[in-house]
DNA sequence: TCTTATTAACTGACTGGTCAGATACTTGGA
DNA sequence: TCCAAGTATCTGACCAGTCAGTTAATAAGA
């Protein structure tokens, strides 16, 4: 059955120069996040785009160069925005503050958005060294820097002892990111799940037990025996 | 200069039968963990293993299968043996169990070998799915059951306070796997570098003091405000 | 009509998997 | 103890499929 012709129908195809590299690039983060940057063919993210392979290669040079492209563009995927709001609802403790956070991050590192960028970034990395050292400055460093800020202030006022707030606050984001990945990515068939409520409650339990002030001090003379 | 014939000189190859597969699996080991699974070609493992590729076929039916029989071999070398020596010497708290227990956890997760079944066990897991099972229940839960078993002997001697001992046990984990996997894998040009005794008192000392007993109670009514 | 974004067919290199033949080792007869 | 026939093991050349990258032709838009 022919389409009739001449009759105003959709070109096959229309001139997007303007869209065409963004369009790709989101392509390309569905695509590679979800079979790998190997397993992916350019076919694939073409498809995924709208578009065919060879139109990839008039917005970049090759499959290497559109993967680190994509990565650039996706430096704020790997962390949440951690609203260092300054001022808040008046009576909020650091403490109110990194609960809400630590529920927030867990979801966060649960999305599908965030696991596909953590397997990819993990995966690709010794293969793209300036890339990652990229990724790693621009995206991770810098939002550790933020949650660490929010530590800082709970130990300026006095609610938390005194500790380095960039280590603790790594330590508490890969409390959560283990779970998440454990069950997002490895335990993908729910292998021993664990309901959210509960992950959220102990780890934020236990990392603001460790922080809070009120006790004289958690070890008694540095790290306790058997630390050496 | 042709060798000297009939001179006893050593074959061209020997015939191992009994050695091959594991020859082949270590092979597998190293060229899958550092090059990954796809980028890895058969005749990288075959040269890696001083044999031919044909030779791998011998004992395996395909590459899949190589790499799912590696997975399989390779269980424990995801998790550090975890002595719950339940003698010990005498007077030692669970306290300061748990401090050597860190220092060896986070030296462990810094292993090349240890970094790259990390690396290849994200990569790979969503396209084999039942090893991935496998591996995740013998290995990984394995392993953090041990663990949790030293945190639930601090629990019933009255050192620590009542969690869930499996969930604290895997946030302990995580707070080192973190660093570990940061600067092993990302910041592999020694980005922002953290002395590791730094890292392993810290994260041991807030763990710690998240769970041990003294304290009245670390939330006054449940998770606190703004957990909701 | 001219420019240029896009397509679709094409190429060349690479690699998983196969297999015919070569080689180390074993066995048994003299 | 020697040697020949036989077998298990291994090799290396080959094939078929795949895919990154190229390009001649086409169609949109001005």
């Amino acid at each position: 059955m022919p389409v009739a012709k001449s009759h105003a129908r959709a070109p096959r195809w229309r001139r997007r120069p303007e869209v065409r590299p963004q369009q790709i690039l989101e392509a390309a983060f569905r695509v590679f996040g979800t079979r790998g940057l190997h397993q992916a063919t350019l076919d694939d993210v073409a498809r995924a785009a709208g578009i065919t392979k060879g139109t990839i290669y008039l917005y970049f040079p090759s499959k290497a160069d559109l993967f680190t492209a994509m990565l650039k563009a996706r430096v704020n995927g790997i962390m949440p925005p951690v609203e260092v709001s300054t001022g808040g609802p008046g009576a909020v403790t650091t403490r109110d503050r990194l609960c809400t956070l630590g529920r927030r991050l867990y979801r966060f590192f649960c999305s599908p958005a965030y696991l596909a960028m953590y397997r990819t970034l993990i995966s690709e990395a010794p293969q793209f060294p300036r890339a990652t050292a990229h990724f790693y400055r621009e995206g991770i460093l810098q939002a550790n820097q933020r949650l660490a800020e929010v530590i800082q202030r709970g130990i300026a006022a006095g609610e938390f002892r005194k500790v380095d707030p960039i280590i603790a606050a790594r330590a508490f984001v890969g409390m959560f990111q283990i779970f998440a990945v454990s069950q997002g990515l490895l335990g993908g068939q729910r292998l021993y799940p664990i309901p959210e409520a509960k992950i959220v409650r102990i780890v934020t339990e236990i990392f603001l037990g460790g922080l809070l002030a009120s006790r004289a001090g958690t070890s008694r003379r540095g790290p306790a025996r058997g630390l050496r």
